[in-house]
DNA sequence: CGCAAGGGTTGGTCGGACCAATGTGCGGGT
DNA sequence: ACCCGCACATTGGTCCGACCAACCCTTGCG
C-alpha cells in the first residue's frame, strides 16, 4: 500500500458538505464513518464488524489508525471487543456510565451538575415503585448509618463514597434507565465538591442533618417529600470556579 | 522493554450478559490513569502533557497503547493534541456535545430521552434573559417559516433538521452549559424519532401545530407559557422499541 | 540587527511482528 | 460410528522502528 501524507484532506465520500470541514484525522474519519453505520441502522446491535485486518484495508487505514478510531467508539459503548471472537455493536444500549460519560461530567462547572441535578434528581425518586420504598428505605438507612460514622471520626473520603451511594441508592428504582445513567454520572460528579464539605465540620454537619431529614420521609412513606427535600437540599450550592 | 502479555480475558463494557471481569487493556487502564490525574485536578485546564514516547516510557505500555488510551479521553473532550505542540488537557470544559456523547446519547431508549428533556427543556428555557426573548422569538420564527415549508414540500430530512435547530433556539441562553449541551444532544438524539413523525402527514401537522403555539406564547413573551407548552409538547411520546 | 535556513520536538501514520484468547476441523481412540 | 483432544487458523491486544508534516527554537548569514 502506498505511504500516505497525514490530514490528507479526506478526498473520498463527500456524503454531507460542511463549511467548516475541519480536517479529520485519518482515525477520526474513520470512527465516524462506522459510528454512521451503526446509528443509522446499517450495522445492527449484535452485529459482527468485520476484523480489525480487513476493515484498516477497506479503508484504506493502516490498522494502528484504525484501532484509534474503533477505540472512540468503544469508548462510549457503542462496540465491544473479545479476543478471538471479533467486534461487536453493543447490544445492551450502555448501561454503564461509560467512563467516557463520567470523565466528562467531571470536567462540568459544579454549579452546572447542582443545577441537572436539581431538576432530575426529584423526578428520579418519585419515579420509585410504591414497592420499593421501604427496601430503599433499609439501604439508605445503613448508608446513612455509616456516613454519620465515617464523618465522626474524620473519614472524609469514605463519607464522600458513602453519601453518593446515599443518593444513587434513592434513585436506584427509577424506571427511566438514562435518568439513572446521568444521575449516577451527576452524583460522581459532585464529589469532589461534597469532599470539601465533609473537610468543613459545621457544613458536613449540616449535610449529615438534611440527610436525616429526607431519610425521615422516606421511612414515613412521604415519597414527595423526598423529592421536595432533595430539591431544597440541592438548592445552597457551594460554587466552586470550575480554575 | 519486557514484551508483556495482554492478559485480559474479558475487556467488555461490564454488560449485564456476560460475565464482567474488571481486567482493564493497557490502554483502557493507561486513559483511567490520566483522566484521574485531570478530574483530580493533578493535571489543569490548558496544561501539556509530556509527550506521547516520554508518557508511554513512564507508563510502562508502547506508543501504540498509549496512543489508545489518550484517544478514549480526546474523544470525550478531556484532552486535544496539536500536531509540533503537543497534547493539551482541555480549557473550554466541553463546548460541544463531544461527537462520544452525542453517539451514546443515540443508544439511549426515545422515551428515556423524552423523559428526560421533559424535565430539562422547560428549565433552560425558563432561564433565558427577558433581554433575549425577542431575539429568539425572531430566530424561532424563521426556523418555524423554513420548518413549515419543508414540511409542506415533503422534505422531511430537512424538516427534521429545521426542527431540532427550533428547539435548540429556545434554550441558547440558558445559563447553565451543561444544560444547554446536554440537551443539544438529547434534541439531536430525538431526531430520528422526529423524522419518523415528519413521514407521517397527520403527526407532521399536530407536531408543527404545537410549535405555532409555543412561537405565539414566545412573541407574547410569555416564557413560563413557553416552559409549559414545551413540557406539554413532550408528553405525548411515540416510543418505538429501542431494538 | 533582521530574517531565513536548519535541526530538534511532537503528534499522525504506516507496516510488520508476536502474543493470547477463541473458533474450527481433522485424526485417533473406543 | 461416535466422542474427544490437539493442531491450526482467526482475531483483538501489544510492541517496535520508521517516516511524515506541523511546529518551535536556535543559529548563521547578509
Amino acid at each position: 500500500m502506498v505511504r500516505r501524507a497525514p490530514q490528507s484532506p479526506d478526498a473520498g465520500p463527500a456524503t454531507t458538505a460542511e463549511p467548516p470541514l475541519k480536517t479529520l484525522s485519518l482515525a477520526e474519519s474513520a470512527a465516524a464513518r462506522i459510528a454512521r453505520e451503526i446509528t443509522s441502522g446499517t450495522l445492527r446491535p449484535g452485529q459482527r464488524l468485520p476484523p480489525e485486518r480487513d476493515l484498516a484495508t477497506a479503508f484504506g487505514v493502516s490498522r494502528g489508525a484504525l484501532r484509534e478510531g474503533l477505540r472512540t467508539l468503544e469508548s462510549v459503548g457503542l462496540l465491544h471487543a473479545r479476543v478471538g471472537k471479533g467486534r461487536f455493536v453493543a447490544v445492551t444500549t450502555g448501561d454503564a456510565p461509560s467512563v467516557a460519560l463520567s470523565a466528562w461530567m467531571q470536567l462540568q462547572a459544579i454549579g452546572d451538575i447542582i443545577t441537572v441535578r436539581r431538576l432530575l434528581e426529584p423526578a428520579a425518586v418519585l419515579d420509585m415503585p410504591a414497592t420499593q420504598v421501604q427496601a430503599t428505605a433499609r439501604s439508605t438507612a445503613d448508608l446513612l448509618r455509616q456516613l454519620r460514622q465515617a464523618n465522626a471520626r474524620g473519614a472524609t473520603a469514605e463519607a464522600t463514597r458513602l453519601h453518593a451511594q446515599f443518593h444513587l441508592a434513592l434513585i436506584r428504582f427509577g424506571s427511566a434507565r438514562l435518568l439513572r445513567v446521568l444521575l449516577g454520572s451527576l452524583i460522581e460528579a459532585a464529589n469532589p465538591a461534597q469532599h470539601e464539605i465533609f473537610l468543613n465540620r459545621d457544613a458536613a454537619r449540616y449535610s449529615i442533618d438534611r440527610h436525616i431529614v429526607i431519610q425521615e420521609a422516606l421511612e414515613a412513606g412521604d415519597i414527595e417529600g423526598v423529592a421536595r427535600l432533595i430539591g431544597e437540599h440541592l438548592q445552597p450550592v457551594f460554587v466552586y470556579p470550575q480554575e
